[in-house]
DNA sequence: ACCTGAACACCGTTCAAGT
DNA sequence: ACCTGAACACCGTTCAAGT
């Protein structure tokens, strides 16, 4: 997500809050929040545990400082297409893409309830397709708050889904079968995994044809 | 959530799995997941930590057999409301208030990834409504799993919103006046708190109007 | 069958002491 | 200004030993 600044040739560098907040990075992008423990992060960095301490001050302010970046990075998003609807469902599917990106930092983000400051470029964007949409003032704010919800609240749901245990798979067919009754074609489809992709687009533009049809 | 088993008259009841399950659901409830300790459950008990152990295994499998009772007991839904529409979006209204009525296990069963199986009551009240909309097969399902999208995403982002840290007004108030440009109505809209019981119930029945106008 | 304390391997954090 | 090891108070878990 950062370049690791390059300094002089040493050949262990110098303990910098960068290269702690670097290394920090590389184990929560590669194992997971869980695996960023002091010790193993003084282990990486080579240095005693207590020094980690002098640069970032506890863990708890360094999971601040990492996810202050995470959010930080997050580019501009350009929209495609040509109707406002068009270019909204087009936002909503690059704000998807960027958090799927980054699962391990964006999941800190949500943890610590950043989710809607990473959104505020967003925002922008939005705004600007809800005027083009005709609407103004209250009408407007609405749909961009719709919207953001309707995407941050998807991540959130496909994340939790990847990290659900194996579902038992005979409870949930003979679950949907009962609950489909003579609707066969229903419970084949409810049995079927989710193409969430698909999924996504559908709801959001059927959110944005409701929305902007009232 | 479930009453404690009235055993015999002893001054300090017995250890059982039920005993602990209680005291452990107790602990969640009133001070979050972080409070639920091993040691800090047997003092409440007013046993040895080791004890716990024999009754329900380790603190992952206490967790699991929490988060299995709160699923349970989540109970069945009653639609109101003449049109199919109106049906859906109460059973989302429904869906909501349980939610939000114990989030500290429910958000344990979030964690977990037990969102999703903590739907399929709702799931089968969708499907009757999706049916008395008209719609079958995949058309039906897709309806049943764009609305559970939905509303356990808006569930989501709300219990991140309210573990967010308070937000400097200031940035925010600024980026949102740059932001709408000429339209200060619009500022003033996303200035004000969210009103999310409205959002919701604005956001369902524009994605439910939106799927079933298709 | 049920309960116990001792012991182990891990945590985050503080602090006085070094250079 | 920066780094260190020792020490403290907490974890979850195992295990041999009790009744």
């Amino acid at each position: 997500m950062r370049d690791k600044a390059l300094g002089a040739p040493v050949s262990r560098p110098v303990l910098t809050r960068e290269r702690v907040l670097d290394t920090a990075a590389g184990l929560v992008t590669q194992h997971g929040p869980d695996a960023l423990t002091m010790r193993k992060l003084a282990a990486e960095l080579g240095t005693a545990v207590t020094s980690i301490y002098w640069h970032v001050g506890n863990r708890e302010s360094l999971l601040d400082a990492l996810v202050e970046r995470t959010v930080a990075d997050l580019g501009a998003l350009r929209p495609t297409g040509r109707t406002p609807a068009q270019r909204i469902v087009s936002l909503a599917r690059a704000l998807r893409r960027q958090l799927r990106a980054h699962p391990h930092l964006v999941a800190m983000v949500h943890e610590r309830g950043l989710t809607e400051r990473m959104f505020l470029p967003a925002r922008q964007a939005l705004v600007r397709e809800a005027h083009a949409a005709g609407l103004e003032g209250a009408r407007a704010a609405e749909v961009v708050r719709a919207v953001q919800f309707q995407v941050v609240g998807f991540v959130l749901v496909e994340r939790n889904r990847e990290r659900a245990p194996a579902q038992r798979p005979a409870e949930e067919e003979a679950w949907d079968a009962e609950t489909a009754g003579p609707d066969a074609a229903l419970a084949r489809a409810l049995a079927r995994p989710v193409d969430e992709e698909r999924l996504f687009v559908t709801s959001v533009r059927a959110l944005v044809d409701g929305l902007l049809a009232r």
